[in-house]
DNA sequence: CTGTTAGCGCCTTCAG
DNA sequence: CTGAAGGCGCTAACAG
């Protein structure tokens, strides 16, 4: 054993040291930075402790309590994404802050939709032992889970196991739950908020046919302009990406073949911007002469756009939330087998106003 | 019970297990498994190594490396941002990408601009051994680092220690870098490229008046008008959010306050959206009545807009990767001392014309 | 209620 | 070229 503080200030303060200069054990260190439950310390030796670690200003290392625990208070959040969109930006606001609540940390990793990366990524994460797991995508989709998933809790935000359509739900208890938005519920919301104010006459320009969003909001859209008695057949319905040019595109080509429907449905809020342009451009007022209704609530547009956006709001703040409060709060680990579905709200502004006068 | 059987059958296959069933020691296991340098092993046992390896699906623990070694292979990427914008998306990217290269993790927080949580979580950070440290900004702005930073190598992306105006740069050598992107440099080259259009006539819709990019993205703009024999103070200047309203409302109070001026540069794109929008609501053709310049290049925006906008291009990414790459390389670690600056090159399209014929 | 004793899984001198 | 041994810093079982 070397001289004890001989070294200038370099090395990290250990529980050896601070049990040292208060005259006790390692082991009761512990307890007492720990507040070990079950560990009754007498009130002099808890002070004397707690005295040395303020001295020394030690904190304990959590590289050696990982070791020990078999725990890293660390979620792995991998966004199973391409390069371009690689990030879920408020998924992982959401889960980041509760995650700092209960003092763990995400472990972020992109994967570019590789599923060769996505498989890397997961060994890598379980390696460093995180505690669980979250992966997450942009756009909804399915996705195929390696097996090495099956051995922390997981969580999967906007995406779902099961080879197309539908998620699949698994028959038996599962550590995997899944957290999806009910889109569905939000084409059905955006529709009726239209005929709500009066409108009848539509336009739907949605995103990707093939994209499962834009499959089960049309779906939601139908159903709830049938329930009002009308024929979403004789609705213009148009696909394009979910971007502004191709809503600029959509809206130029509804423009130039008249009569106008009185509202305008957009795939997404990026795409209503383009709606907006293409509108402003040719001349016609919003909402006087026509309305427009966006989806998402995307974060610096949807609310910043003039006129503000009509919307539907994607819960992925909360779902990042809600995933790492599963994952997180020990009276919450009794995983649900089926998808839990959140909530998209309306968001009403100013781009929705009563249909137009018919000449 | 620890170690007892709690755990059904799953251990997870140690070293030991590696060494005994190749019938080798732990530490020849070591040495193949880690190809440490200066040990050579003869390629039979190499090979039972490696079969043994693969046999158990052997995976060391990086926990134990990191006990070990004093190493984590992560990088602490701290955002000291607000809640709202709190994480600096492409700059994430950029590093995350070469860290993956290295096979290093990322590691993240906000701070929600807090100097209290900014302090707590570089100590949590440190207390868990990340190699490195990135602090990035979305505003490039000045901010005052705790001082347990210095316990690692740090890389400042878009923002900078000193108290205001210009970055501080320190006398001593020292393991902090900054890397700033060239705002000044850009104002210039958007005012550049407008007078190479032919225009002569301006108006600068800037962002907020305080903001560092603000201030130097007009200063870049006046000398180039300056050097082209254009007064800018006979220029319009008008200062406001870096949000899409925020440019609603300038172009707005513009096109009031006719004659326009050929050209209109942006603070950022999000105004210029604006701007494009009030345009059109106005009857106003772009690029041919009017000129515009964004600033960013930001993301799924300014190229997607139409018309496209012609922009200064932020590198966030490429910040992000040369934070990264700072830190990882070998052979890069004589830390500059003087901030570095990354050039925000002129990217062109639509939304930029000649000036119209003056009547 | 407190202290002693083993390791967690790995890396790294140091002998052989 | 290979193996034995010690310890990184901490926690959990088991005495005292």
């Amino acid at each position: 054993m070397e001289g004890s503080e001989s070294d200038p200030g370099e090395r990290r303060p250990t529980m050896a040291d601070v049990a040292r200069r208060a005259g006790v054990s390692r082991a009761t260190v512990s307890f007492v930075v720990n507040d070990t439950p079950g560990q009754s310390i007498g009130m002099q030796t808890r002070r004397r402790v707690l005295d040395a670690v303020e001295a020394l200003s030690y904190r304990p290392n959590r590289a050696a309590q990982g070791l020990r625990t078999h725990r890293s208070a660390t979620i792995g959040f991998v966004t199973h994404e391409t390069p371009e969109r690689s990030f879920a930006d408020p998924a992982i606001t959401g889960a980041h802050d509760v995650a700092d609540e209960f003092g763990s940390r995400l472990v972020l990793v992109t994967t570019g939709r590789s599923p060769v990366r996505l498989r890397a990524a997961l060994d890598d994460l379980i390696d460093r032992q995180v505690d669980a797991i979250i992966v997450a995508t942009s756009g909804t989709r399915a996705i195929t889970l390696p097996d090495a998933v099956r051995s922390r809790p997981t969580v999967l935000v906007n995406c779902f196991e099961g080879e197309a359509g539908r998620p699949s739900v698994p028959t038996l208890p599962t550590r995997l739950t899944t957290l999806l938005p009910d889109e569905q519920a939000g084409g059905h919301a955006a529709a009726r908020v239209a005929l709500d104010a009066g409108h009848r006459n539509f336009a739907f320009l949605a995103g990707k046919a093939d994209s499962w969003a834009t499959v089960e909001r049309v779906a939601g859209y139908r159903t709830a302009l049938t329930a009002a008695g009308v024929d979403p057949r004789r609705q213009l319905l148009a696909h394009g990406r979910y971007e502004i040019d191709a809503g600029h595109d959509l809206a130029r080509a509804l423009i130039a073949t008249r009569p106008l429907p009185t509202v305008i449905l957009c795939g997404n809020d990026r795409m209503a911007v383009g709606v907006l342009l293409a509108l402003g451009q040719a001349g016609i007022q919003v909402p006087d002469e026509v309305s427009v209704i966006g989806y998402d609530d995307q974060f610096a547009l949807a609310a910043s756009v003039r006129p503000a956006l009509t919307t539907v709001r994607l819960p992925y703040v909360e779902m990042g939330r809600a995933a790492a409060t599963h994952l997180l709060c020990p009276d919450r680990h009794l995983a649900p087998t089926a998808p839990q579905w959140l909530p998209c709200p309306v968001v009403v502004r100013d781009s929705l106003g009563p249909p137009r006068a018919v000449p």
